[in-house]
DNA sequence: ATGAAAGCGCTAACAC
DNA sequence: GTGTTAGCGCTTTCAT
């Protein structure tokens, strides 16, 4: 049987499709009677607007696309859990993509308008992208960007300040008395501007209070996994001077510090004290929870949706800008110990 | 400036926009001379195909929507980053919708066909919906339903078998030797349809083992949380005769118990042997690493869309089946304690 | 406030 | 194998 169109609803209302439409859509003032008429029709028929329709009249999806890394990290399962809501109340359906920090994958995203009319505006968690590759894009697609990114003018940037947030972190330990500091999680090649800037935090941090900087002491890793943070902490415990305090780049890397420091039978934080970034829901039920730095998720997704409805609403190009979210240090019991 | 048309490209060639179409698309066959030319001059154009025009023409949309109640729940995480892939291997985009396990808002999902054909099919996991609302939905989206329901015969369920599973975990707590084995988890009310299952294989493992039930060691809980399970723990915990080892229902609620325990100065397993469900990546990085049931996740999510993959593409209704992945159980430092 | 009619850009009968 | 053409169902300009 074919579905009942707008049509129909006219052709029974005894109004033009016009009218209908209008009715829909709330446009137009209609006379109350007429606008009875046609919801009766409506009702009647059990009309629904055919989505596709009116998508290739108005030429716009009424969707926007989310891109992440990896959907199972509990920082963007968490993102993303904000930006839904935020979206939907936009009045817009969520896509999600991911892209496994695959450069080539994330760079044909952000190129390709091959499904550009497929969503009106993105949300992009770029990874394997050097900021370089994120200015070689589609100029006409709305893009907010997340993450330790600078905007180039063309898109907007939603983030927290890497740089204080990380130098607030390390600044903790100094204060609880820490002084050979470890960082896990340093990436000095161009797709990790992420992690530098959370380096350059540590730096600060102990240029701040008057400390020296040990670079052996910096460890780089290829991802934020517990993986890598297990695999990190065991070659610093493995030397003849372990750090006594960690500076983990995510809550992830935090947990698999404190994995192996527990398998090897130390104390976190009497022995070593761990702090993460990202605050996730794990950090809050391990064993020790875990200090972090907290970014304000649901502001960070309700500013980057704003800014993306206002870019796909205006016709003119919109200056793209520098978004700043809050965040702030939460210590917990693998800095302070048990309360 | 006008976006660039198939019939632009047609004119450019010089061949009908039919012979664009099938160049495109590779339907027809198509002289090489002539894929070669009209290959040349979508280049030269810079021409991509308007999505939207061709999902009115075809009538669908090239994308399913996945539904589950909460995306920061890491099994549901861990479950959609298998579906996307598999999604896109079939050409498919992912939609994402989360209902907060609200039974409005999943009815509403599954009856209206409000946004029908925005999505040509939807992979669903309910929580709030009762196996009888589950029926009363649109006929004509194809649907397959995850988790622990079953099917009426109009839509697809694939699971695990949670009698068996649940039965095996528990068995494995009567193994190691524990005669007082709680349950944390279950839900004796419509909507509890999951949480039965577990409890039912609880019931089976102590037949089995010719134990009785201590009904008073069933603890209900309103959801799977690491803090319903570690309140749970904690009223188990306030009793004269607290258990010597607890099946939960989940991960997140066997790492909420564990964390109570802990807190208390209780040993895992020693005091308290602990299982869960869902072999979620938490589990493997704790602090005991938690023991858990493991369900297939890859080929939940292969089974789930190659079965919606068939209903949509098949004119005439495809009967309902039930299908069952795989699940292993996997002893961890939880029950059997350090290696 | 409502009607008539022209597309939106593509697909797919139907011919040749 | 390729051209012709009629829709897909809605929005929206232009009259009235």
């Amino acid at each position: 049987m074919r579905e009942t169109t707008l049509r129909d609803v006219a052709e029974l209302a005894g109004v033009s499709p016009r009218t209908v439409s209008n009715v829909v859509n709330g446009y137009a003032r209609v006379t109350d009677t007429t606008r009875e008429k046609v919801e009766r029709a409506i009702a009647q028929l059990g009309y629904r607007p055919n989505v596709l329709a009116r998508n290739l009249a108005t030429g716009r999806s009424g969707q926007i696309v989310v891109v992440v890394p990896y959907l199972d990290t509990p920082y963007f399962s968490e993102l993303l859990q904000a930006i839904i809501p935020a979206a939907r109340e936009a009045g817009y359906n969520v896509l999600v993509d991911q892209t496994d920090g695959d450069p080539a994958h994330e760079a044909s995203l952000i190129s390709q308008g091959a499904r550009r009319l497929l969503f009106d505006g993105m949300i992009f968690s770029p990874l394997g992208l050097s900021q370089q590759d994120l200015s070689v894009r589609d100029q006409a697609l709305p893009l907010v960007v997340l993450g330790e990114r600078t905007s180039d003018g063309t898109f907007d940037h939603v983030g927290i300040d890497d740089i204080a947030a990380s130098s607030a972190a390390v600044s903790h330990l100094i204060e609880i008395g820490r002084t050979r500091i470890a960082a896990i999680g340093d990436q000095p090649y161009p797709t990790g501007e992420a992690a530098q800037l959370r380096t350059r935090g540590f730096r600060a941090a102990h240029a701040a209070a008057g400390r020296p900087v040990d670079e052996s002491l910096i460890i780089g890793t290829a991802r934020f996994n517990r993986v890598d943070g297990a695999t990190a902490m065991a070659a610093l415990l493995d030397r003849a001077d372990p750090p006594d305090a960690v500076f983990c780049y995510s809550d992830l890397v935090a947990s698999g510090a404190i994995h192996t420091l527990l398998q090897r039978g130390l104390r976190v934080p009497e022995d070593v004290a761990i702090i993460g970034y990202d605050d996730i829901e794990d950090g809050r039920y391990g064993r020790p929870t875990i200090s972090t730095i907290s970014p304000d998720k649901k502001a960070i997704a309700r500013t980057a949706v704003d800014r993306l409805m206002l870019r796909i609403g205006s016709p003119e190009p919109v200056p793209g800008v520098e978004l700043r979210a809050a965040h702030r240090l939460i210590p917990r019991e693998s800095t302070l110990g048990r309360s």
